[in-house]
DNA sequence: CTATAATCTGAACAATGTCAAGATCACTGC
DNA sequence: GCAGTGATCTTGACATTGTTCAGATTATAG
C-alpha cells in the first residue's frame, strides 16, 4: 500500500512488493466491509494492491483460504473488544453483562466482520474434515472463564459439571441470536443507534441473568 | 420438469416451458441443497429446468430476486412447520417449549434453508428500501401468540407491553442463537444428530422458560 | 383472425476464480 | 564475491458466471 504510493516516481516500481501477506489482509478487510462478502472479488482486492491477479495465490491457497485468515482475525478482534470491555469490573455479575453487550456491539459495529465470522466455508469444507485456521472462539472461552468466577464468587448456583456447560451455552445463544437479529435480521430496521442496541441487550440479559438456572 | 421429460420424444420440445416460475423455485431449491448458497448458479439452474441461460429473467428480476422467493417460501415453510408442532397441546408452556424445539430443528434439518432466510441481501439492499417480498416472519408472530396465551393462562408474571416484546426477543435470539450455532458455528461438530439437538434445545430453552420474567 | 403481450432463444459482454509458464528477485552456501 | 535455489510476481489463458438485447415463438385478448 504504501510501497506503489511512495516509490512509483523514484524507481521502476519494485518488482516485488515486500509484504503482500498483510497488504492484502488489510485492503480485504475494508473491501469488504464496502462491498459486502459476496461483492468482494480477488481481483479488485489484487487490483487495489497494486498487483497481478494472480499474485495473492502465492499468499493464500484459495479466495476461501484468505477469507478464512480474516475470519480468524476478526474471532482475535472479538476476543481482544471482549478483554477490554470487562478490563478493571470487579463484580463477576457485572462482567457477565458487560461481555454479552460487548458481544452484541461489536456484531452491531462491524457486521462484515461479525458475518464472516460464522460463515459456511470456514466449516469442514468436505464435510469432515477439521480446518486448522478455527481455533476454539476466544469469546466463549472467556464467557466460560466468567461463569466459573460467577459459581465462585456464590453469584449462581451452578453444581454439576453439565448445568454449567448448558448456562454458557444459553448466554452464548442468546447473545449470539440477538447480535445476528440486530445485524442480519429483522431487528435490523428497529434499533438503528448504538444505545437502543446498548439498552436492548442490557433487557434481554439482563432477564436471564438474574436467574440463569436451576440447571439439570 | 415434468414436461421435459414426459414430451421430449413425442414432439420438438414445446418452446415455451409453461410453468417455468414454479419449476425454477423447485429445482433450484434442491440446487443449493446440493451446493450450498455460494455454489449456486443461474446458469446451472437454467441448465437444469432445460431452458436458455436468459431465461428465468423473464419470471425473476434478478438472482438476488429468485434467492428472495426462495427465502419467503422457507419462511412459509418454518412457519407451517411450527403450526406443526404446536398442534394440539394445551398447556402454553409446553407450546412454547415445543415452538422452540420446531425452530431449532428445522434450522437443523434444513440448513440450507435456514441459511437463506437470514442473508445479507433480503434485507434493504440499498440501505434503506424496504423489500416487499420480506413479511413479518410468520414464526415470530405464532412466539408472541403463544407468549400471550402464557400471560392468560397465569403461566407468566408480565404485565406492561413493554415487557412482553422484550421477553419474546429474548425467547427468538435465544432459539435463533442456538440454532446458528448448531448450524454454522462451533456446536456443529459436538451436537450432530437429531435426538442430541432436540435434547440440548430442551434444556437450553427450559432453563430460560421457568423464570423467564421479571420485566424492565 | 389479428394484434399485442408474454415467454423463450442465441449471441454477446464484462467480470470472476484459477492455473501454468516464465520473469525477477532475495538469500544461502561456498 | 558469486552461482544457484527457492520465493515472489507477471503474463496470458481458460472455463464460468450474471446480465442484456434483438429477434423468434407462442398464448391470449379483442
Amino acid at each position: 500500500m504504501s510501497r506503489s504510493l511512495l516509490e512509483n516516481t523514484s524507481k521502476h516500481e519494485p518488482y516485488h512488493h515486500g509484504n503482500l501477506h498483510a497488504t492484502l489482509l488489510e485492503a480485504a478487510r475494508t473491501l469488504v466491509e464496502e462491498h459486502g462478502i459476496d461483492g468482494f472479488s480477488l481481483r479488485e482486492l489484487a487490483r487495489r494492491a497494486g498487483v497481478s491477479p494472480a499474485a495473492p495465490y502465492h499468499h493464500f491457497k484459495d479466495k476461501a483460504a484468505l477469507i478464512r485468515a480474516l475470519a480468524g482475525e476478526s474471532q482475535i478482534r472479538l476476543g481482544i473488544a471482549s478483554q477490554h470491555a470487562i478490563k478493571g469490573i470487579q463484580d463477576p455479575m457485572q462482567r457477565l453483562s458487560k461481555l454479552g453487550v460487548a458481544y452484541v456491539l461489536f456484531a452491531f459495529e462491524h457486521p462484515s466482520e461479525f458475518r464472516i465470522m460464522f460463515r459456511q466455508e470456514l466449516r469442514s469444507p468436505l464435510g469432515e474434515l477439521e480446518q486448522p485456521d478455527i481455533k476454539p472462539d476466544p469469546a466463549f472461552v472467556l464467557l466460560k472463564q466468567i461463569l466459573i468466577e460467577c459459581r465462585q464468587a456464590g453469584c449462581i448456583p451452578i453444581t454439576s459439571e453439565r448445568a454449567l456447560e448448558l448456562a454458557s451455552i444459553n448466554m452464548w445463544a442468546l447473545v449470539h441470536g440477538l447480535a445476528t437479529l440486530i445485524v442480519d435480521g429483522p431487528l435490523s430496521h428497529t434499533f438503528r443507534t448504538k444505545e437502543q442496541v446498548i439498552e436492548l441487550t442490557r433487557q434481554v440479559t439482563g432477564g436471564s441473568l438474574q436467574q440463569q438456572l436451576g440447571g439439570t
